[in-house]
DNA sequence: TAGCTAACGTACTGGTTCGTACATTAGTGA
DNA sequence: TCACTAATGTACGAACCAGTACGTTAGCTA
């Protein structure tokens, strides 16, 4: 998330449409993770911001569309992290599991973006469904395991009858739940799944968990 | 979910306590799933049982409360179910595949509990923690796993240095993600993890994932 | 420097929504 | 059968909240 930081000038009236339109998406982001789409208060977003509500209308148009903004913008971070990633010089299984912990680092650093993905759930990612952008954007991580799989198999290490699209689901729900679901794990059984003293167990058992996958003596299924 | 259905009675008030309480969670439960804590309207949950909104605060209190007893009574649905499960009988590996296959079961049954809970952490899990029947209501399905792992240890089959709960939580996790997540993953990669025609392949894979992981070769570690 | 427009602010509105005051009745026990 | 209480219904209020009508100004350009 580009936070945006000003050299305290003198007030009066200051004109930047991109620095207003960045804080209104930055305090957005941050009241709708925090609130739901529904508990979050455009009011309190405004409040937040050097601007006023008036121009949330002005730039966004309304509530939703402020909010399929902020998704946008949240989604466009990943990708960016992912395009950034350079694993094919490492053998498939090396590969594999830095990709896993890529994933696994990245949900951990923007438990925000986490829970926008669980609150566009719950609204059916209907606002994902109304966005080109976000129709069209695509996830570099897939083609890079694609051709992981692909290496892996080829030279005998991956057993695995999975595809690229299953092994992203599969990682993805480990760092995805651990992140996600939290508060009601940690409220029910005690045990803090981000607790820092434990993250690197975590961080290989996903590891660990995923190479087992792939890896696995099928001779006698 | 219980849900109550009446021999049409003649007009006229008819008085059941029970019958009014239970009526009322059935509805709100499918109204918080649908729309969210925030989301959901304490009129909409009155317009469509037998009886008024009066009744939601007359037994209930509030709309807070009310969310806490729809909770409290999905979490008792699944420790129920889990309270029936019997793998004593299995040997390690089969019993634990057969727990993920049941896990797997009741997530893919229960999709409005999946949004409930979902909804729950985004709120930080405030009403779990502010319930005290939640708090003691623990986890049948934990005592299960950490006998199973027990023997499978003490037999050599598993090797995974991993206990019930961090086991629990990878199970939960793709069983959760799967449920859960299904839109957002629809909608940006095309696939749709519930698929009926697909559901023995993600079935199988949860538990060839889970086998893998235990009973990995770890001698070359 | 005049004028134009994008950018911004204030003040308000109309509808919504949780919650409640007050009235009523079904069923039960004396 | 009478009275009492748990259960129920009606009508309303007060706060909240998304969205807007209208007015203002900074900064650029001709």
């Amino acid at each position: 998330m580009t936070s945006v930081e000003e050299p305290a000038r003198p007030n009066g009236r200051i004109r930047d449409a991109a620095r207003t339109r960045a804080e209104i998406l930055d305090v957005a982001t941050q009241e709708f993770a925090r609130a739901g789409y529904d508990g979050a208060r455009v009011d309190e977003i405004a409040a937040r911001t050097r601007t006023t509500k008036r121009m949330i209308y002005y730039y966004f148009g309304g509530k939703e569309q402020l909010f399929t903004a902020v998704l946008e913008r949240s989604y466009g971070v990943i990708r960016e992290a992912e395009q950034g990633l350079d694993v094919e010089h490492l053998d498939p299984v090396a590969a594999i599991r830095r990709l896993a912990e890529l994933t696994f680092d990245h949900h951990e650093a923007h438990p925000d973006f986490i829970r926008l993905v669980s609150i566009e759930n719950i609204h059916g990612a209907a606002h994902i469904a109304g966005s080109e952008k976000l129709g069209r954007i695509g996830s570099p991580a897939l083609d890079v395991i694609r051709r992981i799989l692909e290496s892996g198999r080829e030279s005998g290490l991956f057993t695995a009858d999975v595809d690229a699209v299953d092994l992203h689901a599969m990682i993805s729900s480990f760092c995805f739940f651990r992140v996600a679901n939290r508060h009601t794990f940690g409220a029910l059984f005690g045990r803090d799944l981000v607790d820092p003293a434990q993250r690197e167990h975590y961080r290989s058992m996903l590891g660990d968990m995923v190479i087992a996958y792939l890896t696995a003596d099928r001779t006698t299924d």
